[in-house]
DNA sequence: AATTATATGTCAACCGGTTGACATATAAAA
DNA sequence: TTTTATATGTCAACCGGTTGACATATAATT
């Protein structure tokens, strides 16, 4: 029922072999019979398998994006660069949510190989390291150290790190405390805290950072333990949305009483929250860069593939921080 | 070099038919036979080929979503559900961003039928409306009129429209203007606009309703052409929030002097702007409809499949609408 | 006139997996 | 002993499209 090849040659009066021809635009062909078969194609509404194409050039044009969500503004925008770029150059995206759980993101990984897909971006929570090194695949990781032989790209986190916690000690504050994701994680976010750690020292201040769990709770416990706390830098924008939450149920004015940063500046927080400070990551320049790896590895460029690609966030100096 | 059936049925010492029996569970096959099968499969890192076996049996579990992206937190919520339903079901999603535009559109519909998917899932900017008739193909619409013939599920558009309203008026508001996108989109999320005229005109109110821009450069017309606003009723959280912001850079004082209602309630709003008083869209439960109907109609069941779905929103009183 | 280029057709193998029909051998049940 | 069930193998066609080799016919160039 399906129009096929077949069905084309016979209404524009060719071979099958001249159709696949005109599809490929390979071989010498008429323009007279190029005509014809177009003609044909849009009356039969003809629509070329690339299934079986894939089959047998042996590429699908498939890129496999598991990530954590779609529903966290840094991911969804990263995301939706990722499959824009994607796009542009012909390749199809196919959507991996992991929600950070280990099992799913192992079944993703089955899955996109039974898919044959041409390559995977992933910046998903990771365990069992070795997944990821799959023969012939090329693979990028996005703010996620996948193994020693896959590229990663990031932002600058320690650099970011750095300019978050001197924004808070130029505006006056010595009490300043971090609140970063579990350290367990492999990922290059945790360069944020070493950053704070070493920029605190550098100044003889006594850093402090909190690893947040699921529920926040443990700003509470921040706040309860710490009532002398002068400024807060976030490892992102949720954490700090959260702590000016409750800062101000607690009547901690911000920025006169408590400074805040936060960290990722999409546009979505941007627009939301409009007065925090924070060290906005280039999400597109991350995805552009991520598509270019992956791409080269694809082209079996990846002699001179580098290893880690850092790329610059900008502090972007708000009113949590004075002014 | 990748290993297929052949390979497998090699180094197990059996046929390849027999391969196949194993890995489709079909017809007698001895326990000791489908050890030494699995066992080489295993061994081999053998993946099937799932583009060999759609092919063969005209399905691809392949599922396209058209929205116009994830990086917004209503679309970026709906697509983590829609992917997270359909993995749990046994279907890969493709991903397809249009950003508003039509001609993106077009070019992944066709992109999808090149593709042999087995259902198309969207929610996006539509004119050439008879494009996603594709005979044989399931579509269903999110909050977007695709066709007569094509399921749809939205939230109650028009009873959230109503109780924001209501909101604004219970609350003591006279001066109450509407917020809302251009209405020659075809989207149910029109019904906001038209509860929120009935509710005024049912309550001797002049309504006034505005349509956003892509710059957001309304929203400052609104306030300088209508200085005496008491409450708007946005009708998305994003335009709430510039709302807001606008309204604090004037030193207007919320909610004393301007009540703010919003719609969709993310995770990401409600985490960000948790004072905002907003219409809850039931964003899982429109995915789960989203997918049942899908699947039914893949099921060839479309004999009694409901045309339009619409299910309750939840209106959340928060400090935008006062106490 | 001879040679080369253009245009299209025929044929069959291939891409990897599925599957039905039929064959053969062994084991279990009647 | 006969019949039925279990287990595995062989074979080939199919899914839709690609493509090379070769054939035939016509047109253009030398």
């Amino acid at each position: 029922m399906k129009p096929k090849i077949e069905d084309v040659a016979k209404v524009a009066g060719v071979s099958p072999t001249t159709v696949s021809r005109v599809l490929n635009n390979r071989g010498y062909i008429g323009e007279k019979t190029r005509k014809k078969v177009h003609k044909a194609m849009e009356q039969l509404n003809y629509f070329p398998n690339e299934v079986a194409r894939s089959l047998f050039i042996k590429k699908t044009f498939l890129i496999g994006l598991i990530f954590p969500t779609t529903s966290n503004p840094f991911y969804g925008q990263l995301i939706f660069h990722l499959e824009n770029i994607a796009a542009s150059q012909g390749y199809k995206v196919l959507l991996c949510n992991s929600q950070g759980r280990e099992d799913k993101e192992k079944n993703y990984l089955k899955m996109l190989q039974r898919n044959q897909v041409d390559g995977i971006i992933a910046g998903a929570h990771n365990k069992g390291i070795e997944e990821y090194e799959i023969p012939n695949l090329p693979v990028v990781g996005v703010d996620r150290y996948l193994s020693n032989k896959i590229p990663v790209v990031s932002s600058d986190n320690y650099l970011g790190g750095k300019q978050a916690t001197q924004l808070l000690i130029d505006k006056g504050c010595k009490n300043i405390i971090h609140i970063n994701g579990p350290i367990s994680l492999e990922t290059p976010a945790n360069l944020r805290r070493k950053a704070y750690e070493d920029v605190m020292r550098a100044n003889q201040l006594t850093p402090l950072t909190y690893e947040i769990d699921d529920h926040f709770t443990i700003i509470k416990q921040l706040f309860e333990e710490n009532p002398q706390v002068e400024g807060i830098f976030a490892s992102d924008d949720l954490i700090a949305s959260r702590v000016m939450r409750e800062a101000k149920d607690r009547n901690i004015n911000i920025p006169t009483d408590l400074k805040v940063v936060g960290y990722d500046g999409t546009e979505t927080t941007r627009l939301l929250l409009p007065e925090l400070s924070t060290v906005q990551q280039p999400i597109k320049e991350i995805a552009e860069k991520a598509i270019e790896l992956l791409v080269k590895q694809m082209d079996d460029k990846d002699d001179d593939i580098q290893l880690e690609t850092i790329l610059p966030g900008k502090l972007i100096e708000g009113e949590t921080t004075g002014d």
